[in-house]
DNA sequence: AAATAAAAATACCGATCGGTATATATTTGC
DNA sequence: GCAAATATATACCGATCGGTATTTTTATTT
């Protein structure tokens, strides 16, 4: 790893979560350099701009959280339990555990919705890759009879992640212990009706 | 009505889908003057701030969508077909028939959590009077035996809501058909066992 | 119609925006 | 250890940011 390579590392641990929180048009350079201890030059000796940083510091966000959700699931042998095991990412979504400021999709998605095709683009593609790695689960558990075959692993799937984004939107906003509880309640019931 | 008293609703109208597309930060004060065909002076000649133009914009966005959500379910005479029609408000809000860009609590919810506490404020009342309209909805069902008396009023709303407002958010990303039917299919099917 | 009040347009402000050119350190290869 | 290359910092750029003071226009009142 080069200097710059380091430094690109750097850059992009320390802003990523900014990002995360205030969103591409509410995060400014100075945000940046105050976050890095850099300065301007040095950022942009490493990107091009803006955009070059906010697009690495989403993919940043997204590899920490898949890889934390992948850890979570890989404790559990049984696919149902794999499955339940994503009440637990609900909760650390909201926490700021995984990710501070909420789950980076729903963040991006809704930011750059109508303002930011590229960033649009990278929100889409990690939610159909969430979406897919789900979807095998299910299909996993129906090979073993552990979930009913006649259910669409599609459906399963997009269901539990709104479900998920929909109940991290509200706790977040809420900030209730019993609310939050109450969504991931739903989401394991849910999980558990499969069968 | 006096004139600055119209000219400040002919603001708030022009600009409020600006907001809910762009966010606070991604909505500047050029903006506000294209869309409305006014000067700065004109603008700031009726309201105080941006801020104070924002919180206006939401009010506005919420209202219309609170009546136009309103205005589905007063259609059906069966609470079990208010809460149903929740499907069709669903398909709205996506479309964005009821407010361009998409609804605006999630929107704002998004935007304004960790970086503007009075929008985030607005957003978090409205969430909660939308709950407990829909509460009242499924203790009115529940008083006349068409829902089940051992479920949870308050679990029940957030989860329609998490479903509708995780659904909203997937299905304005994936831009897909087959994806916003599947999940409006799910909430439909929430709804239907919950008798 | 003239005087007065209200509203909108113009012109301007300092601060910050994203971005660049250049100079100064700091590594790296020899 | 000395060049050459690389990386960082400094200094600066025009544009735009949100906001204000002032002037001009438009309504209202008498």
């Amino acid at each position: 790893m080069t200097k710059s390579e380091k430094t690109r590392h750097y850059i992009v641990e320390k802003t990523a979560s900014i990002f995360n929180k205030k969103g591409y048009s509410g995060t400014s350079l100075n945000d940046m350099i105050t976050a890095t201890g850099l300065t301007k030059g040095s950022i942009y000796g490493n990107f091009i701009n803006k955009d070059d940083v906010a697009l690495a510091a989403f993919d940043y966000n997204i590899k920490t959280v898949e890889m934390k959700i992948e850890a979570l699931i890989a404790k559990q042998p049984a696919t149902k339990d794999k499955l339940l095991a994503y009440s637990l990412v609900y909760q650390e979504l909201i926490k700021g555990e995984f990710c501070p400021g909420g789950c980076p999709i729903l963040n991006t998605s809704i930011d750059a919705d109508d303002t930011h095709p590229a960033l649009r683009e990278r929100a889409l593609i990690a939610l159909l890759a969430w979406k897919n790695r789900i979807v095998k689960l299910i299909r996993a558990g129906m090979a073993n009879s552990e979930i009913a075959t006649e259910a669409n692993p599609e459906q399963i799937a997009l269901t539990m992640i709104a479900i998920i984004e929909g109940g991290i939107m509200i706790s977040r906003l809420t900030d209730n212990l019993a609310t939050r509880e109450m969504l991931r309640e739903s989401l394991t019931a849910y999980i558990n009706n499969l069968s």
